[in-house]
RNA sequence: GGAGAGGUGACAGAGUGGCCGAUUGUGACGGUCUCGAAAACCGUUGUACGUGCAAGCGUACCGUGGGUUCGAAUCCCACCCUCUCCGCCA
């Protein structure tokens, strides 16, 4: 959501903001119907002002016995201009709203520009692809051999995009969500919280997953909606909320199963359970002081790489280009593992700075030391990281040429001690 | 799901048609007093929008949305939420 005044100050530099996401202008059409807008509410100011004056005298007059019909008659007919005016300025609200609501954030000046995630910028690599010493197997081929993935049965019970896990792979991939939970309670200082998977459109509203991106979401029949993200709980959390700057930064994770529909995705990924309409994340959500959130973001990604790290997955960091970031992010830092099944780097973590843009919509803000100024906070979410894909890349990375998974050291105790999942 | 009660500022809690953006208390902040502190006393203590160079002025907000009225925190309707009891239940 974008601060209408500073459109006012420099709609320039909103239509060049804009412009880097590839968009049209929209500063001109916007600030039309804001100076329409203003100059309605002026006028219903002023009958409002005159009305409460009116009203005033009338009761004035009733306790003092003079004839109040002319005053009366007056503000009986400023009723019908105010009804009016109020429609209009209720008209134009809306409009400007919607039109605010629909433009996604500005963008980091350091956000290289691109069109799409070819103009991505591998900021870092940690660890490097090794040969196996022998033909490395996808992670469907793996599961499916060992009796323990079965995309057959999730579509019988589901349809497309569901799998059923079975004895050590399950248990491997709740061992993943547990293990990465406790490390971000235990020593990243993340506070573990239990949220609802079902969210009104307010919350929805408020992360911005709508209104525009109402196709990629399942809504239940009583107008809620699954979670796509913890983000949508986790970050609604404070929202409508003047929160004590003493409270701040505000660090929350949740493990969660999260819902998305894939609309937009058909044919892509279809194999494996790389996409899928139901998977498990680790959700890390920040709150924090605006002077804050660039070094937050920095912060944040490193809890989510020493998952990987822990796990000895090699993979890199990338800074996700101006076409490429999302709707609501100023920037994007993504995390990418390496799958020796598939050849290729795949997304695992994505770890945004949302600047002020969520606290906007939720209205979600602080109150300075000072206890004077009211601000909006500014909020990070990020991916530490996505359970199901953590799976795919465990199996890839540990797979044997008998087609058994060793165990990372790391989930050992998690696990009960197993060390490999085998047939 | 049924019956009843209720939602007011950071918190507690008044207010049933105009003098209420809202009594009072607590907390917080500033001051007086004190060597310092406590106590006491005095003062300050909401958000948003519009307008203005500014001081300021205006408007809106008492769960949410409508309605009645010259005028609504107060009356009416719908919805949401909380509490109590009953029913059901992981």
């Amino acid at each position: 959501m974008h601060d209408i005044r500073s459109l006012r100050a420099d709609p320039a530099g909103f239509d060049a903001a804009l412009a880097r996401r590839f968009m049209e202008p929209a500063a001109k059409s916007i600030l039309s119907l804001d100076t329409a807008r203003r100059a309605a509410q002026t006028a219903l100011q002023e009958k409002q002002a005159r009305r409460n004056a009116l009203s005033r005298q009338v009761g004035e007059g009733r306790r003092t016995g003079a004839d109040t019909a002319v005053m009366e008659s007056e503000a009986s007919t400023l009723r019908a201009d105010m009804e009016a005016l109020e429609a209009r300025v209720a008209a134009l609200d809306a409009e400007i709203h919607a039109m605010l609501a629909a433009l996604p954030n500005v963008l980091d000046a350091d956000v290289p520009d691109g069109a799409d995630e070819s103009a991505n910028i591998v900021l870092k690599q940690v660890g490097a692809p090794r040969d196996l010493g022998f033909q490395p197997k996808q992670h469907f081929e793996l599961g499916e051999a060992l009796g323990m993935m079965d995309f057959g049965t999730a579509a019988k019970l589901a349809g497309s995009r569901f799998v059923v896990l079975r004895g050590g792979l399950a248990r491997l991939e709740r061992a993943l969500g547990q293990f990465m939970i406790d490390l971000h309670t235990r020593e990243h200082g993340y506070e573990e919280v239990y949220v609802p998977l079902l969210v009104n459109t307010a919350a929805m509203f408020g992360t911005s997953q709508l209104p525009k991106f109402a196709e990629d979401q399942f809504r239940t029949t009583d107008d809620r909606w699954l979670i796509p993200t913890a983000e949508v709980p986790l970050t609604n959390m404070v929202a409508g909320d003047i929160v004590p700057e003493t409270r701040l930064p505000i660090r929350v994770t949740a493990l969660t199963d999260c819902f998305r529909s894939e609309a937009g995705a058909a044919g892509r990924d279809s194999r494996g359970m790389l996409r899928q309409h139901q998977f498990r994340k680790v959700e890390l959500v920040s709150i924090v002081h605006p002077d804050q959130s660039v070094v937050e973001q920095e912060r944040m990604t490193g809890c989510a790489e020493r998952v990987l790290e822990l796990l000895q997955i090699p993979y890199r960091r990338v800074v996700l280009s101006s076409g490429d970031t999302g709707f609501g992010a100023a920037r994007t830092f993504d995390l990418e593992v390496w799958l020796p099944g598939q050849q290729m780097w795949r997304e695992i973590s994505s770890c945004s700075n949302m600047r002020d843009f969520q606290a906007r919509r939720m209205n979600a803000r602080f109150r300075a030391a000072d206890g004077k100024t009211v601000s909006f906070v500014h909020t990070l979410n990020g991916s530490g990281v996505a359970v199901g894909r953590a799976l795919i890349a465990v199996m890839e990375n540990y797979q044997q040429a008998n087609g058994a998974i060793v165990v990372p050291e790391v989930l050992r105790p998690w696990i009960a001690g197993l060390d490999r999942i085998a047939a």
